[in-house]
Order: structure tokens, then C-alpha cells, then sequence
RNA sequence: GCCGGGGUGGCGGAACUGGUAUACGCGCUGGUCUUAGAAGCCAGUGGUUCACACCGUGCGGGUUCAAUCCCCGCCCCCGGCACCA
């Protein structure tokens, strides 16, 4: 009979959906597992990346399955967005509709890949049922002063037509179309993500074990915390007493303090104006500062623009030396970073060195490398490394290390400074001034100001009837049945705020409602929670290394402490997997070289698919999608229908590994079955303990291989057909995760009664793996030089005399003297001659 | 500059704890089957060489009986962060 896929592939799915066989819930005996892949945002097609994506977690989850865990992996969309709007606004449609009917499809898409989903639980973010908790954390965070609404220069997209937060603007672009991000004043939302800085970075720690280096330490970068002091330094007022208010710096060079020669502030610096007021310096330092202000973020920001300042014309004092230090505006000096003002040690910071010699400013070095002297007149650049304390009164003499914990108390103690933290992380701006999104449910009264929603207010509804603008603006504001409402507090008339929510904000907590994606009087059923969570093992791109999994663990610890959740972290192990290529390019359609995956489907079947995406390459790296390649898995599957239909009345319905020492007789028998157990060995540990699905699968078509020239021999008694029927069991049985179709199909074909993917993973024995005899290598000198065969287990003097006479080595020995033999009993020996 | 990952046949990739380098697949070559082809099945396939043998995991050293693997010094590629004080 001819491999239709088609219909086998139909009818398994089938099955599968009317049994439930899916279906999990939290009252169970058996260990939980919860398996998660990054659920996709809807954008009407399924791509060769979510193939990839979903084909590892559906090997993961059926493998766990196989295993007797309890096994939760659902699946759901990720459904508010720009996208919804922009296709609205082009095609004319419904945001809602045109999100629903993508939803639609990309679901049959799914099924149509047998990925083993409880479905009961699908959702879906942009439904009410969803958002309302969503509106509900809001209102518990806005309680706690964990959201707040503060005014500040925001990161804009014009073409997006809203706000970013910092993680969505990539190298000054914005992480969605691509277009140079500006600034703009606004008022905007704000998540406290900075309160959970060091809790973020400290738990770090406990992901390590699970979660890739490259994505915690892409983390601590973003995170970016820097241990220091802040000191303050008088102003001098106009008499040259310094008693006309402070300048406070964060260094993490406190021990370089006796060298600040001069102040660096931010042109944004709040200070310069009141600094420069009545002075002569005023015109060229207003112009300074509008002409730095109005340049170019990317420009600005760039690491090759040169560094440029301008003097104010005042002056503060030096806390600890009482020197004058003329007080600068400088370009590189970042408003936003620590207080926006830099203490500047021109003999021991680059930065500082190259505006010092540029504008001729004093440089005292202060910090000696051992066994040298610097001379400030001929240094060629700063001295940034260890060393001892020089010029620095009581300090003289301390390594610049032990220094800095010494002025960190000399500072606490005078009053001078104090020790601090910085973050390079900024709290998240979740206002978005678009359409497509959940509202946040506040009010603004002129009567009470900024009012929350009430509870029982909640879901505020995103309302469907409205017009949508052609440039993409929000009609929220525009749509007085959603503006205009009333005051929760006093009644009256009232102004509904019309930004919406980050989408990010969604995608924060969707892995916890799967949990209990039904409930409906609450966020959670604790119980499931309390069962299913941590996600045992999460999977997706690595695009998401901070934006996405930075925000859900920080919305996890919020929940966590607006009690809604005993957890410190959403996701205990997390795979990153690498992008699916064509010709070495990321598939796009202005390329031309996208694979459909419809298409490959329909052309060679969801098992070929699935099977081939896991087997070009282990599942973290980025793998070049090949035509000739996935024919290659279409063959093997072809390979394994022809070996079940030729041996169609030889294979008796029996289990993996059921043959027994006795069936396997025959040497032939012997050797299979031995390859038999290998190879459930080795599959089994390349999936649950490296995810090396390649090599598991590597390790399938060698036992597929071992039939082949078996099988003949085999099917003549009893006893080989035996051996051969198990062999081909465990081979369905361990590739039933990964092609789980033909895997039934095949097996009710040979007459099993249940179903494959209810079997369990197949038990190898150490008495199967034992072999007669043994190969031991023979090396001269480290050189290949023959192989002899002994007897399992033969003591290291046998092997040495079997190595010894083998003919080609003993041939090697000849007029040479040996010095030493090293026998490693099973393995080789080595004879090293002289 | 700092942090992380990587460099193995014509190609995708194996090699577990230092022990047969190149498993498995693709491609290629040959055989078989066929009137012929396709498909299938079988065999071969790192380089130099008739062979013996020699060379070979980015480069140069080192440790070891033995190094893709460990150590030292470099080169190149990918990702992240970066005038962050």
C-alpha cells in the first residue's frame, strides 16, 4: 500500500481530538510537567519558525507523556497588536474580525501539524475574559504604587504611532518596523520594574542551571547594576563661600575622589540654568545646550562623536582636597544615568583625560601603578588600572580597591556621600496610543483627578464600534461612548484615560492562566497554579532574551507580592532556539525565499515536516532549510513504510524491547537486539537530558539501517521474527514523539491494540547491551594500528597479548624497543616504543 | 572596550568523563532491478599515494602513553552591552 499521509495524518488527528488524549488537569498522582512554547502573535499564517518551535515542545511534551508525567501543554495567541490595526486600516476591515479569522486559521494550521495541545484551554489576549484580570492587576499595582504616572522625553514611533519602552528600541529603531525612534514629551503609564532590579538580577543566579548563559547575561547587561557612592560637592557661591546648594555625582570611582578637577553636568542637567544665570558664560552655554538637545539621538549617542563642552562660568568645591573645580556642561554626560553629573578625574578616566587636554583642564593623578610614576604632562592616556593611593591625604598608600571601601565610610561618616546602587534598567512605560489593546482602567475627574476603576467596574471593554483614523491614531479618544464616563469615586463627569496597554503587558502572565484558562471569577484557580507552576520547560526565539522574559519575570514577583501567586520565577529551564533559514538569509517575503510550511505539508505530510525540522540541526542553533534535506527525511519515513509492509506477515503485535535472550538466538538476533537497546538508550538520553533530538534521531535510522540487513536472515524462525517484531516496536515507539502519525498508523497496522502515543518509553536492559566479546583498538605511539576482538570483560594481560599479536602491529614492533603498554580494558591499548 | 557563544569532509552536522576524528543525513560514484528511466535496494566516498605510509578538527606553543576535548598566546565569525561615570 502506498504512504498517504494525507489521509493517515486526518484520521490519527482525529482521533486523537475525539479521545481527549490531550487533556490534562491537576488531579493527578502522577509528577506534573509543564511544557510551553512561545505562543504566537496571530498574524494569519503559521511560518517554518513556529514550526520548529512547536515541534521541539510537541517532542518534549509527548516524551514526558511516554515518561508517566502529567503533562500540561496548551496553547494560545498572543491576539492585541499593531498589526490587527494596520491590516484594518488597509483592508478595511475589523481589527477584531480580521484577528479572529487569523486565529481560525493559524489553529487549523496547528492541528494540522498533530501537535498534542490541550485545546479546552485555549485563549486568547484580546478577549475580555482575558484582559479583565489583566485590568484587575492594574488596580492591585496601582495600589501598591507599583504603577504610577510620571511626565518624561519617551521614546516615539512615528510610524507606529506610539511609545516604546527602552527594551523596544533596538540600536535607536524600533523593534517592530524598524524606523528611527524620537523623542517625545508625554505623560505615560509606568511599571516600577526598577523596585525588582536586584531581586531580578540576584534570582538570575537560580536560573542559571536551566536557562542558556547567553540569555542571563544578556540580562545583568540590561539590568546593568554598578556599585558605587554618590558624593556631594558645594557650590561656591559668588563670595567663594560654598553655601549656595550642591552638585550630587554616582561614581564608582570614589576612590579617585581626590582627583576630580572639574564637574561634568548633562546639557539636560537641572542645575545649568540657575549656574549660569547673570553670568557672561550664559548666551554660549544656552546655545551649547539647545544645539546638543536638538541633535540627533542616534548621533548623539553614537561612540565616535566627539566630546565637546562648554565652561558655565561657576564653580563647586572639592569635599575632600577643598579645591575650586570649574563646573562644565558636557555632550557625553547622560541626563538619565545616575544623577546626571560626573565628578571628573581626568588623570584616571578616558573620557575625562580627552576633555581635559582638549579644553586644558588641571589633571592631579592620584592613583600610582606599582614601581612607576605618572607624570600628568606626559601621559598619553588615563590611568584606569589597580594601584596605590597617591596625593590622597589619610588614604596614601592603600591599594585603590581597599581605598574605595575606606572613602565609602569616610563618606557615610562626614556626611559627604553616601554608598548607592545604580541601574542602567528604567522603569517600563506600558501607555501605548493605539487602539488594538486593553484599556487601562482609569479615570480622569476634574472634580478627584487620576481615579481608579472599581473592581466591579471591571472589565473595562474595549469598545468594537468605532471609527479608525487612516494614519493610524487611536479612535478611542474620538469615541465619547468610551471617553466620557463617570467618576468611580463622586459620580461626575469624567474623562476615560484612551491609552492602551503594552502588549507585552499580555504575554507577561498568559503561561500562568493556562493554568485555569476558563476560570471566571478569578485570575487563577490556586490550586492548578499552585500544581502546574514553574513552567518546567520553556522554548522559544532568543529575540525575546530580554524584552518578553525580563517583563513576565518582574510581573510574576508584582503578582507574586500583590498576592496573587506563591513564585519567584515563571520558568524553571528555557531553550532558545535558533531561526530557520534559506540560502544563509532570514526568510522574508521582500527576499522571496520563504517556505511555507502549508505547502511542505501537503507535499511530504506533518511527519516529514516535524521530522526534518528537528533533525537538520540540534534545536539551538539556526539551521539553513534545505529541499534536498527534507527529501532526505520523506525517504526515511519512506524507508520505515516499506520495512513494515515487506515484513507485513513477520511482525507479530508485540512491545518495544519484548524479545528476550532466548529469541534472540542466533548471532544475528543477538546483535539486533543488542542495537535495539543502544538505541533506546541513547535516544532517551539525547532528548530528556540535551534536547539533541538530531542525534536521537541519528541513532533511530542506525537501528532502521541494522533491519534492513537483518531482516532476511531474521524472519525465518520463531525466535528472529520475534526479535525483529520488537525491533521495529521500539523503532515506531521512539519516534512516536517525533512523527507520531506513521507511528500509529504503523503500529495498528501490525495488529497492537492501543495506541502508540498511550505506550511508555521503552526500558533498555544492561543484560540486552552485554556483548560476547569486545573490539579493542591497538595504537603504536598513539597511531591506529590494527584491532583485535576478546572476550567481554578479558583482564588488561590478555588483552595485552591479543594486542601484541595482532599481526599488523606485531609487524610495527619489530627492531623497536617497547617501553611501556597502556591498556585500558574495554576501550584500547596503546604501546609506546622508543 | 566588556560579557557570552562558535570555528570539524563538497554541505547540514556527530564524537558522552581526554581513548577508533568525521556517527546520521545530504550530495557524489558504482552495482542491482528494469526494454529503458524513475523509485527502491546494496556498496563506496577527508586529503596525498599503486601501495606501505604520511597528513588532517581556525593558527602557534604546552601538558599527556593518548588532545576536536585540558592549559598558555593569537586570528576570524556570530550575539548582547557600551561616552553608563
Amino acid at each position: 500500500m502506498k504512504y498517504d499521509h494525507q489521509s493517515i495524518e486526518i484520521k490519527w488527528q482525529r482521533t486523537w481530538e475525539e479521545s481527549g488524549a490531550f487533556h490534562c488537569d491537576h488531579h493527578s498522582d502522577k509528577p506534573k510537567y509543564y511544557v510551553l512554547e512561545m505562543f504566537p502573535y496571530p498574524s494569519g499564517n503559521i511560518h517554518m519558525g513556529h514550526v520548529r518551535n512547536y515541534s521541539i515542545g510537541d517532542v518534549v511534551a509527548r516524551f514526558k507523556r511516554m515518561q508517566g508525567f502529567n503533562v500540561l501543554h496548551p496553547m494560545g495567541w498572543d491576539a492585541f497588536g499593531l498589526p490587527a490595526e494596520n491590516a484594518a486600516i488597509k483592508h478595511g476591515t475589523h481589527p477584531a474580525k480580521w484577528t479572529f479569522s487569523n486565529i481560525d486559521n493559524m489553529r487549523t494550521q496547528l492541528r494540522r501539524l498533530g501537535y498534542s495541545y490541550d485545546w479546552r484551554r485555549e485563549l486568547a489576549t484580546c478577549t475580555p475574559e482575558y484582559y479583565r484580570w489583566e485590568q484587575q492587576f492594574f488596580l492591585r499595582f496601582f495600589e501598591k504604587g507599583l504603577v504610577y504616572r510620571k511626565q518624561a522625553p519617551q521614546n516615539w514611533c512615528p510610524k507606529c504611532h506610539t511609545v516604546l519602552a527602552n527594551e523596544q528600541v533596538i540600536e535607536g529603531l524600533c523593534w517592530r518596523c524598524d524606523s528611527a525612534v524620537e523623542q517625545k514629551n508625554l505623560t505615560q503609564w509606568f511599571l516600577r520594574i526598577t523596585d525588582y532590579a536586584e531581586e531580578l538580577l540576584a534570582d538570575l543566579d537560580k536560573l542559571e542551571a536551566g536557562w542558556p548563559e547567553r540569555v542571563v547575561s544578556m540580562q545583568r547587561n540590561w539590568i546593568g547594576k554598578s556599585i558605587g557612592a554618590e558624593i556631594v560637592f558645594p557650590l561656591e557661591g559668588t563670595d567663594g563661600s560654598a553655601n549656595n546648594g550642591s552638585i550630587t555625582v554616582f561614581t564608582t570611582r570614589q576612590d579617585t575622589v581626590f582627583g576630580a578637577t572639574f564637574m561634568s553636568l548633562a546639557p539636560e542637567h537641572p542645575l545649568v540654568e540657575q549656574l549660569i544665570d547673570g553670568k557672561p558664560e550664559a548666551p554660549a552655554v544656552r546655545a551649547f545646550v539647545e544645539r546638543i538637545r536638538n541633535m540627533d539621538r542616534i548621533v548623539r549617542q553614537s561612540d565616535d562623536l566627539e566630546k565637546e563642552g562648554v565652561f558655565t562660568g561657576a564653580y563647586c568645591v572639592n569635599p575632600f582636597t577643598g579645591r575650586r573645580m570649574p563646573i562644565w556642561v558636557a555632550n557625553f554626560v547622560l541626563a538619565e544615568y545616575g544623577t546626571g553629573a560626573v565628578m571628573a578625574v581626568p588623570a584616571h578616566d578616558q573620557r575625562d583625560f580627552e576633555f581635559a587636554r582638549k579644553y586644558d583642564l588641571p589633571m592631579q593623578v592620584v592613583i600610582q601603578p606599582e614601581g612607576d610614576a605618572l607624570d600628568t604632562a606626559a601621559m598619553q592616556a588615563a590611568w584606569t588600572e589597580a594601584g596605590l593611593l597617591v596625593n590622597s591625604g589619610e588614604f596614601d598608600g592603600l591599594p585603590n580597591e581597599a581605598a574605595k571601601q575606606k572613602i565609602a565610610d569616610s563618606l557615610e561618616t562626614s556626611g559627604k556621600g553616601r554608598r548607592t546602587v545604580n541601574y542602567r534598567l528604567r522603569d517600563w512605560n506600558i501607555s501605548r496610543q493605539r487602539y488594538w489593546g486593553a484599556p487601562i482602567p482609569v479615570v480622569y475627574c476634574d472634580a478627584c483627578g487620576v481615579v481608579a476603576e472599581k473592581d466591579e467596574n471591571l472589565p473595562v471593554l474595549l469598545p468594537l464600534e468605532v471609527r479608525t483614523h487612516e494614519d493610524g491614531r487611536s479612535p478611542l479618544p474620538d469615541t465619547p461612548e468610551f471617553a466620557e464616563c463617570a467618576c468611580p469615586k463622586c459620580g461626575g463627569k469624567a474623562r476615560r484615560e484612551t491609552d492602551t496597554m503594552d502588549t507585552f503587558v499580555e504575554s507577561s502572565w498568559y503561561f500562568a492562566r493556562y493554568t485555569s484558562a476558563s476560570k471566571d471569577d478569578g485570575a487563577f484557580d490556586p490550586a492548578a497554579l499552585k500544581y502546574w507552576m514553574p513552567v518546567d520547560q520553556y522554548i522559544g526565539g532568543v529575540e525575546h532574551a530580554i524584552l518578553h522574559l525580563l517583563y513576565s519575570r518582574f510581573f510574576v514577583k508584582a503578582l507574586r507580592d500583590c498576592g496573587y501567586m506563591d513564585l519567584d520565577e515563571p520558568f524553571a529551564n528555557l531553550l532558545t532556539q535558533g531561526m530557520v533559514l534559506k540560502e544563509g538569509a532570514k526568510m522574508s517575503k521582500s527576499k522571496g525565499n520563504v517556505v511555507d510550511p502549508t505547502e511542505m505539508i501537503a507535499r511530504y505530510g506533518a511527519d516529514t515536516v516535524r521530522l526534518f525540522c528537528l533533525f537538520a540541526a540540534p534545536p539551538e542553533r539556526d539551521f539553513d532549510w534545505s529541499d534536498s534535506g527534507i527529501e532526505g527525511s520523506y525517504r526515511f519515513i519512506g524507508r520505515i513504510w516499506r520495512l513494515a509492509e515487506e515484513l507485513s506477515g513477520v511482525l507479530m503485535p508485540v512491545k518495544a524491547c519484548s524479545a528476550t535472550a532466548a529469541d534472540a538466538a542466533t548471532p544475528q538476533g543477538k546483535d539486533l537486539r543488542n542495537k535495539e537497546h543502544a538505541t533506546v538508550r541513547k535516544a532517551g538520553a539525547d532528548i530528556s537530558d540535551r534536547f539533541q533530538f538530531n542525534t536521537a534521531i541519528a541513532a533511530v535510522m542506525e537501528l532502521v539501517n541494522a533491519l534492513y540487513l537483518a531482516k532476511d536472515e531474521l524472519s525465518g524462525d520463531e525466535g528472529g521474527r520475534k526479535v525483529l517484531s520488537s525491533s521495529v516496536a521500539t523503532v515506531l515507539t521512539l519516534l512516536s514523539p517525533i512523527t507520531p502519525h506513521i507511528a500509529e498508523e504503523l503500529w495498528a497496522s501490525i495488529g497492537n491494540a492501543g495506541r502508540i502515543t498511550d505506550e511508555p518509553w521503552p526500558q533498555w536492559s544492561e543484560e540486552a547491551l552485554a556483548r560476547d566479546e569486545e573490539t579493542i583498538v591497538v595504537q603504536i605511539n598513539g597511531k591506529l594500528r590494527g584491532r583485535v576482538s576478546v572476550p567481554a570483560g578479558a583482564d588488561a594481560k590478555a588483552i595485552e597479548a591479543a594486542a601484541l599479536s595482532e599481526p599488523n602491529v606485531a609487524r610495527h614492533l619489530e627492531d623497536v624497543t617497547v617501553r611501556k603498554v597502556v591498556v585500558i580494558p574495554g576501550k584500547l591499548v596503546n604501546v609506546v616504543v622508543g
